[in-house]
DNA sequence: TATTATTAGTTGCTTACGCAACTAAGTGTA
DNA sequence: TACACTTAGTTGCGTAAGCAACTAATAATA
C-alpha cells in the first residue's frame, strides 16, 4: 500500500471538514447560525421530538457540544425545549415556524457544498464515494465504540 | 439525486474528522503531542526546511494555526526554527533527532488510522476512495481560493 | 532615497468540540 | 422505605482552528 494515500486520507478529511465549516459559516451567518449548529437542526427536521441525548447520540457528538448547539439553537429561536410531567430530566425538541421556514434554504445550502465537492465526479462515482465515506464512518465509529 | 447522501456527506466528513481527532489525541498523548500537531509534522518528514508559510500553504491551514502548531512541536522538542541572515523573517524549520526517532511510530499511528477505517474496504474500493476523497478535497481548495 | 506595499510570523478573539465533574430526576434493590 | 445506580442535561476546562489586527522585515516605486 501507498504511504502516500495513508498520510492524505487524514489530510483530506482535514480538509473538507475545514472547508465545510469555513463554508458553512459563512452561508450561515445571515441566520446567525454557525457550523455547529446546523447538523443537529438538520436531524431535527427528519425527527422532531426527540431529546438533547438521543440527538447528541445520533449525530455521534459530545452531550455537552449538544447541549450547547441547541443553546444557541433556542436563543435563535429555531427550536423549543419541552418538558414533559413524564420524565422531568427529558426536554424534547420542537421546531418552530422559524426553522420551518428556513428548511429550504438549509437545504439547498447543503446541496450547495455538495456540488461544489463533487463537482467533477460522474453520477457512478458520486454513488460509490457516498457508500464509501459512510462504510469508512461506520467503521470509525464502531472502532470507538468498543474502546470504551 | 437522493437527499439523503447530500445531508449525510458533511455529517461523515465531520465524524471521520472528530472520531480520527479522538483516535490521534489518544495515541499522540504519551508523545506529548495532539491532533493539532501531527499534520505539520508529517510534512517536515518530507520538506525538511520549509518555512511556516509554506507549511501552513501545503496543509491549506491558517498561519496562526501553523504559528502555535509549531510552536507546540518546538517546546516539545520535535522541531527547530532557523533564521538565516538571507530575510530575518523567515524561520525555515528542522526536524530534530526526537523527531526523526519518532517518525516510524507516527507512520504506524496513521496507518493505524487508515487499517480502522478501510477495514472492510477492498484494495480497489480502498483505491477508489482515496482518488475521489483526493478530488473533492482539490475541488473544496478551489472553490474557497477563488472566494478570495 | 523616501515612502508605500507586501510578506512572515505573532497574538487576541471567537467558535466547535471532547472530556470530566457535577446536579437533579428516575429506577432498582436490600 | 432508604440507599445505591443510572440517566439527561449543564458547565468548566483544554485543544483545534479561522479571522483580523498587529509588528518587523523586505520589496517596489515615485
Amino acid at each position: 500500500m501507498d504511504n502516500t494515500k495513508q498520510h492524505s486520507v487524514g489530510r483530506w478529511i482535514s480538509l473538507l471538514h475545514r472547508y465545510g465549516n469555513v463554508y458553512m459559516n459563512e452561508q450561515l451567518k445571515a441566520y446567525n447560525l454557525g457550523a455547529g449548529q446546523y447538523q443537529f437542526l438538520a436531524v431535527l427536521y427528519d425527527n422532531e421530538g426527540l431529546s438533547q441525548d438521543e440527538l447528541a447520540h445520533t449525530l455521534k457528538m459530545d452531550k455537552g457540544t449538544a447541549a450547547r448547539a441547541i443553546a444557541k439553537l433556542e436563543k435563535e429561536g429555531y427550536v423549543e425545549r419541552k418538558t414533559f410531567s413524564v420524565d422531568k430530566r427529558i426536554k424534547k425538541l420542537y421546531l418552530t415556524d422559524k426553522a420551518h421556514a428556513f428548511k429550504s434554504t438549509l437545504t439547498s445550502i447543503l446541496s450547495g457544498w455538495s456540488s461544489i465537492t463533487t463537482k467533477n465526479l460522474s453520477e457512478d462515482e458520486h454513488v460509490f464515494a457516498m457508500k464509501l465515506l459512510n462504510k469508512m464512518s461506520l467503521n470509525a465509529e464502531t472502532y470507538l465504540d468498543e474502546m470504551k
